[in-house]
DNA sequence: GCCGCCCGAAATATCGAGATTTCCGGATCA
DNA sequence: TGATCCGGAAATCTCGATATTTCGGGCGGC
């Protein structure tokens, strides 16, 4: 039967998981990564952690320092007010270019994400907060099909890593986050902006997007 | 004596050392690293090595196949293109605030490394080309004191990666670049531009001067 | 002849133990 | 009192060996 099955290395798949544990902030910013620890927390041994780390150092979510061990990457105000002003400017690049080269297939699939996403709702609970994993995902694949047409893997891998940082920032605030977008669709507004081909309105709203919700961060900050 | 001496890890001297290899093109492009391989050609056992290909393969230098073992990056001319065009773009973005965050000790850092650069000559023989290391590192000086004043580390550390990835590329086409870069100082232009503050010259010109080599690097990967 | 399968050889990935370094509390001395 | 210097405990880092997977040639079936 499958003569090529592509059998994931358990090096990866622990990277995997303590990316997204610290993306998702169930490690905290700041916190020592023991190799022991990190080995009972998921049941292997130190090798693979050991390459899993030495991954995500060059990834910058988690710190190195040699003899020193291993850390979660901390967070601070004046790190995440420059992560936003850079987001700004490369998206605007990556979003401007896409437009440039718009055709029918890429607008066509930016509609479908934005259709998925408005039929998702961000909280499983309409009162309390409650993360719910597909929006998230549908979220991402928004920004993602925004930009996504620049004609530059490496801006595009930029912009994801970028992403991923913003995102964590965001869900350690979700809390405070999520009352205050209930306003009118921003999503919808960028949409239709770069549908039209609009390219001035489109970055201004995306920059907006991202300030806005940079803001609301901060204040959980500090 | 020294309370706090930093002993750097043989996995973080071995990273460099295979680093510095590939960008200087003495590990070529596509070629298998094979664990004991690399573990005899430098001298030391499986465990740092593999901390150390794990490190390069999320800086792009190395290529990790999970159950298949590693390779150095290969190299293309649609690669070689996109980057050269993403670096246009961010460097871009990178001068233009540099410039518009100006300041005196910024100018005078500028001055000074043009000045190291245009001391240092770019070939040890006048007639066949012969690899100097310090006009490397000078010119690499100098590249990074022009967008240094951005006020971003995200966007420093982005281009700092791209010109490794660029520098590659020109390293194994030094012998046919080097001839054809005898012509008026490009570096000089493009100081003079910055420092009166002609934001638009000084970008034409710092995308020019990529460009170029981009010409030049092109001819040999035909 | 050609495709698919199997099996030995080689390479990768992981484990466990040992060597090296850092950490931290307490003792010593000015 | 405060700074410095140990010394044991704990953690990191590295090595060697083992388990697992891939690679590649040869055999048999269609």
């Amino acid at each position: 039967m499958n003569h090529q099955a592509i059998i994931r290395t358990t090096a990866t798949t622990v990277y995997e998981r303590i990316r997204d544990d610290i993306l998702s902030g169930s490690l905290a910013p700041g916190l020592k990564l023991r190799i022991e620890f990190v080995c009972e927390r998921y049941g292997i041994g130190a090798s693979p952690v050991r390459e899993a780390l030495n991954r995500l150092s060059q990834d910058g979510l988690v710190v190195r320092r040699d003899q020193r061990g291993f850390l979660v990457a901390p967070v601070s105000r004046e790190q995440f007010a420059e992560l936003v002003k850079t987001r700004c400017w490369l998206e605007s690049i990556a979003l401007r270019e896409s437009i440039a080269n718009r055709s029918t297939e890429w607008e066509e699939a930016l509609v479908l994400a934005f259709h998925r996403l408005s039929r998702t709702k961000r909280s499983l609970d309409d009162g309390a907060y409650t993360f719910n994993p597909e929006w998230e995902e549908r979220h991402r694949a928004f920004h993602h099909a925004l930009i996504s047409n620049c004609g530059s893997a490496w801006l595009l891998a930029f912009c994801a890593e970028m992403r991923d940082q913003a995102d964590r920032y965001r869900k350690l605030a979700a809390a405070r986050v999520y009352p205050q977008r209930q306003g009118p669709d921003e999503h919808r507004a960028i949409l239709d902006a770069t549908v039209e081909g609009d390219v001035e309105r489109a970055v201004g709203l995306l920059q907006n997007h991202y300030r806005k919700t940079q803001s609301i961060v901060e204040q959980d900050l500090a």
